[in-house]
DNA sequence: CCGATGATGACAGCATGCTGACGCCATCAA
DNA sequence: TTGATGGCGTCAGCATGCTGTCATCATCGG
């Protein structure tokens, strides 16, 4: 149990005196559908601090390995829109890391065949390591945080969110 | 199938040339827990966006009908970093966000009993109403985005999520 | 009574994301 | 050919969150 009533409630406990929280007129489903949405809040902010922690000794953040992430799966490189369009960022924001990272020697900017004005992202052999580092700390991070969850939870977990982002994107 | 391999392959179609993707050494479990940090990111982003659009004829923000829902929910008031602590974020981000939310007539601080120099956060009326308003629009929008989930599968992903939020908070 | 400890307020700096606006260029239809 | 449309790079401004730091104040144990 670990509503966000119950927290204010924790919360109310060391704070001023007590009161009933007025919780009338909303269905299970609607509360519990809040409650996903404020835990959803809650885990991304504690995801992405875990893995800036989990990576700063690689030089990495969180929206570094997102991106590295992405260029690594693609074999011929992507565009910085395209990492964008992945991600569902703007390239903007795209644009700005992948400005750092190439700095940084992470990746390197390559003429695009298919355009002229828009470059092509590719890992440089540091960028290669770091990704492989970068997946040394995350695989054993993933296998601790799924041990002991069936895989049936995590399956339809992923279901529902992808479901929720499909309803949300469009 | 909406995957992050899956994406990358969609925008690669659209850029250049095509490839397979090293996704060799992952076992599907850890593949599925990745995957589902990297929805969570999404999801995020597209609720804190969903949030902002929904409420902004009312004058509230995601951050700002955060702090509104944990006032309504305490009879009594809260502290700046009791709110904080609800919500799992620092207190000057709170704060920040409370002081706007002062100036613009939705809360007032008042004079706490048990701590002199820590204030007391209270919903005005115009902060009730914008409560009320808030929650009309909120219910529908759970409702709306619930409609064709089955109730078993809130649970299990809520209760997913609360783990891992337990596991990464301490 | 007094010093250590902890919570708080206030300020600064930084990271990450967004939108808006402008100009350039490629593409496609008239 | 030409004009409309759209993708892209770039700059600016803004919102939201974090950490670090310092001074202040409350509380509690010695």
């Amino acid at each position: 149990m670990d509503s966000l009533v119950a927290r204010v409630g924790a919360v109310r406990a060391v704070a001023p005196s007590a009161g009933a929280a007025s919780t009338v007129g909303h269905s299970p489903k609607r509360m519990l559908f809040l409650d996903l949405v404020l835990s959803v809040f809650r885990l991304n902010s504690l995801l992405v601090a875990e893995g800036d922690a989990m990576t700063e000794d690689l030089g990495l953040t969180s929206a570094r390995w997102k991106v590295i992430g992405v260029v690594a799966l693609s074999t011929a490189g992507l565009t910085v829109p395209g990492i964008a369009r992945v991600l569902g960022q703007s390239r903007q924001a795209v644009q700005r890391i992948t400005d750092v990272m190439a700095q940084d020697g992470l990746i390197t900017y390559e003429p695009n065949p298919k355009h002229k004005r828009s470059v092509l992202v590719l890992l440089t052999d540091e960028g290669k390591s770091a990704y492989h580092a970068l997946r040394e700390v995350q695989d054993p991070w993933a296998i601790r945080n799924t041990e002991d969850i069936p895989i049936e939870e995590l399956e339809t977990s992923l279901r529902l969110v992808r479901r929720l982002i499909q309803r949300l994107d469009k």
